[in-house]
Formats: structure tokens, sequence, C-alpha cells
DNA sequence: CGCCACCTTGAAAACATTCAATCAAAGTGG
DNA sequence: CCACTTTGATTGAATGTTTTCAAGGTGGCG
């Protein structure tokens, strides 16, 4: 369980101590499979559990009266949910899985336990929280001022980056288990756009989407063309006050040099 | 300071005991005077502190390298920011001013002594700053799958009911210091067609906007016009376990009738 | 008075949607 | 293993929304 996902996310924000690992593994060993499709949370719901995703994709997603509905975010392995829709007596929002997913769910209580045996382990969990809250504004940018080609571009290369995380992307390509359907919820866009969209960024030269995988051809070519700033993912991590043990948030510099 | 915006918002989440409002007094005691049109955090500098805005408006927003921006969010009195910032080494937005503003400063070190001491303070503001990415979620729904008109609509509507809160609005008026360009950037929309939505929306008679000040005239029906569901603002506030003093989040229901 | 910020208007162009089919691949049940 | 159904991708044409460009207009303020 070293390498879960979470395991692995984790260590991007602090360095883990050995507890921490194991208390991770602990909640990780609460396995539940759910099934393609199924409603993970049903908005209008109360949710009363927060909940990691150890493997397989989820969405986030919102829907109106009418049958529109909009994706606030996809889910991937290492990825936490409902930790602030515990705040509010029901959810405002769906979770959905797309394909087969585990998850480990915990309580209120369990979580303020985890939280309260490791304080640093929660505070890496709410940094996860706030990178996720950073994304969904991205999204909120790529939406409302991006084209529909940069908002395409965009996506794909933020879950590359996220993906590779985790060890689920190696360095230009990722299983990709979205319809367009779902794509064009996420992008504001109508399926026969993104269609045209995606045939163009195809014959672009710049990815390849065929049965469910996305290979980036020309990062470097992609970047430019759709003015990719990858800064509101924060893969520098967390600042040092944070990311090293014996450090609490009040101290000034003490961080001992505990990295790797 | 009993009736500080600030104060009016946290008793929506939970009952305030006299220290409680003591410590949230002490810290608007510190206000600080921004000019209109001053950045209070510049995108890719580091913010050292999170903040209260005690009165005027300032947004978040985000730039693209070719001057396109997308506005992520209107900060009104009673609002915290910079909470989540703190967590990274450098911020992947603005904040700026768009009235005069007096916000109260905290570092992180100050932040978390404030947490440590009034626990539930610290839940009531993470409950705050739940509720600020449901809305930034909405924000994305609205400009990803609603219509000009719909998206106008529910801006109006949203920023009503947070008004109300912090007693910054009447049960139909509030004042609005926002010009067309930059609701332009809150919608996703160019600033000509916000003009010409503005006018519809107008002669349609649901609202009168002039000289800085909105005014709903129909609101049941303009919600109906534009499907509003108010769902995503959580005005019905916080679960009995974080509403009620002497009741932690691992009891079971031991919470007292401090409800008054 | 003249400037500046902001609002308003018109016309043309661009972008994206809708509607309506068609096609291919992947299950499903007998 | 074969019809049948379902799901997802693709295409064309017509339509509609929104943007862009380019000008004016208005009111406050030094």
């Amino acid at each position: 369980m070293l390498n879960s996902p979470a395991a692995q996310k984790m260590s991007q924000v602090i360095d883990l101590t050995n507890e921490e690992t194991a208390a991770l593994a602990a909640v990780a060993a609460r396995g539940v499979r759910v099934a393609r499709g199924t409603d993970i949370v049903a908005q209008g719901e109360k949710d009363e559990c927060a909940f990691l995703v150890r493997d397989g994709w989820a969405l986030r997603h919102r829907h109106l009266p009418d049958g529109r509905r909009q994706v606030l975010h996809f889910l991937v392995p290492g990825d936490w949910a409902g930790l602030t829709a515990l705040m509010f007596p029901e959810s405002d929002h769906s979770v959905t899985a797309i394909t087969d997913v585990v998850i480990a769910s915990l309580t209120v209580s369990e979580l303020s336990t985890l939280f309260l045996r490791h304080p640093r382990l929660g505070m890496a969990i709410y940094w996860t929280a706030a990178q996720e809250e950073a994304v969904i504004a991205e999204h909120l940018v790529n939406v409302g001022r991006r084209t529909a080609y940069e908002r395409l571009g965009n996506l794909l290369l933020e879950l590359l980056f996220r993906l590779q995380v985790v060890n689920r992307a190696d360095h230009r390509a990722f299983d990709f288990p979205v319809n367009q359907v779902v794509l064009a919820d996420a992008l504001g866009l109508s399926h026969v756009h993104v269609n045209r969209t995606l045939q163009r960024m195809r014959k672009d030269g710049f990815v390849s989407i065929t049965d469910h995988r996305v290979v980036i051809l020309d990062q470097v070519g992609l970047e430019r063309v759709i003015d990719f700033e990858g800064a509101y993912l924060h893969m520098a991590g967390s600042p040092a006050w944070l990311r090293h043990r014996q450090s609490g948030p009040a101290a000034n510099g003490a961080a001992s040099a505990a990295k790797s």
C-alpha cells in the first residue's frame, strides 16, 4: 500500500512518516467496489461520508431541472471527495462512477479521529481539497473565457499532470474512459462540437484519442497553441512549514532536511 | 461589533458564544483600508495572509497571458479570502478591490492560534469556505450550461441572498458597484452582450438596474423564468453537530438547546 | 470645457448549437 | 453464432447566439 495513489498524492504535499503511511493504508484497506454508472452521492440527498477514490474514475456534476448538467470535476485515483459536503445538510451535486470504482468511505467521526491522531495528514488532505478548488476555478476560466479548442487542450493537459502524480499516466499518455457527451458537459459545449474540435486537434497532430486512450503527441506545441499555464495545479507542492515534520504552522524556519 | 457582517455570517453557521464573539471582534478591530482599484493579492505572488472583508466589494479573478480574464467570485462584507491560498507557494489568482474596502488580515500563525483557541469558530470559517466553493461551482454551471439571460439572473439572485445574510440588502434591493465589463468577465460574455441582456431583463420587468443599484422587481417571476435553485447557497445553514455548542463532531446527539 | 469612464447601438462575422442521419463497435438473448 | 439492441462517434445543413468592430452618447469631475 506504500505506493497507493493516495500515498503518492499525499507525499507530493508532506513527507509521510511511517505512522502516517500506516494510517493511510488502514483507510485504503476499507475498499468498497462501486459499479460503473452508479451514483455514489445523489444531488439533493445527504452525504454521510467522505471518501477516497482508490481506483477508477468518477465525476462530480450538477444537474439542472430541465436535464442540462455541468461536470464540475473528474475524480481519479488518489482524489478525496465529500469533505466539504459533510458541512451541509444536503449535497448540491452528484458523484457518479464512470468506470468501476473502488472507494474507501469515512464518516465524520472517523475522519475527525484521523485528523486528531494525524494532524499533518489532515493538513495534507486539506491541501488536496485546496488544490481541487483551484482546479475547479480553472474549469470556470476554461468555460468562461477560452475557445473550444483551448478548453479541450487545457483539460487534457490537466488530466495528464494529475494522473502522472498518481502513476496512472506515463510521460505522454493515459487511459481516458470519458465519452464525448460527458466531455461536452465538462467543457460547456455540445457533443457535436466536441467531436469536431477533437478532430481538428488530431489533424493538427497534437493528440491521438482512440478507444479510451489519450496520447499527447506534441505537448510543447499544444501548450503553446492553447496558452497552457499549469500554475493552478500547484505541482511544486506545499510550503516548507507544511511539508517537513517537526515543524508546525507557527514555526519560523526550523524545518528539518527530511526530503526524500 | 456584535452585528458586524462577519458575526452575522458566522451566526448563520454556529451559535456564537461570548468568547467567540469577542474573538471575532478582536479580528475585526484590525481593519486596514484598501483603495478602490487596488490589488489586495496579485496573481503569481505569495499571499502571506488570509483576510476578512469588513466593508466594500472585492473580486477574485484569474488572468490569461493575452489579457482575457475570468472573475471567479465577488467578495462582499463578511467574506473570508485567502484561506486556501495559504497552502500554496504562490497565488493562482488576484484579489482586487472594486470599491474602497476595509479588510482584517491574519498571518498563518495568527490564524492557527485563533483556530486552536476557538475550534468551533474555525469550523464555522471552514463552513464559510465550503459555501464559497459551492458558489464557485455554481458559477461554473452558470457559465457552462446556462444562457446569458439565465446567467445574469442567477448571479443577481445569488448576490441578493448573500447580501441579505450580512444586512447589506433589504428584501429586494442592494447596492451593486459592478460595471458591465466586470459583469461580462464574471458571466463569460462580452460586455456588449451583457448590456443587451440587461436591457432585456429590465424590459421584461424583472429588475431595475440604475446607478449602481439593483432592485429585484419580480423575484418570483424571475426565479421561475431562469430556473433558479438556491440549494447551492446552503441557506439552511449547518448540521446540528456543528451548530450547537458542547457538541463535537464525534458526539452523537448531546447538543444543548442553546438556539435562540 | 474637456476628459474619462461607462453605457448604448448597429452591422457583419465568427462560433457553436440543433436537428437529422448514418456508421461502427460492443453487448444481449436466444 | 446470429439477429437485435444499445452506445458512441461522425457528418452535413440550417439556424441561432454571441462576439467583434466601430461609433456615439451620457454624466461626473477636475
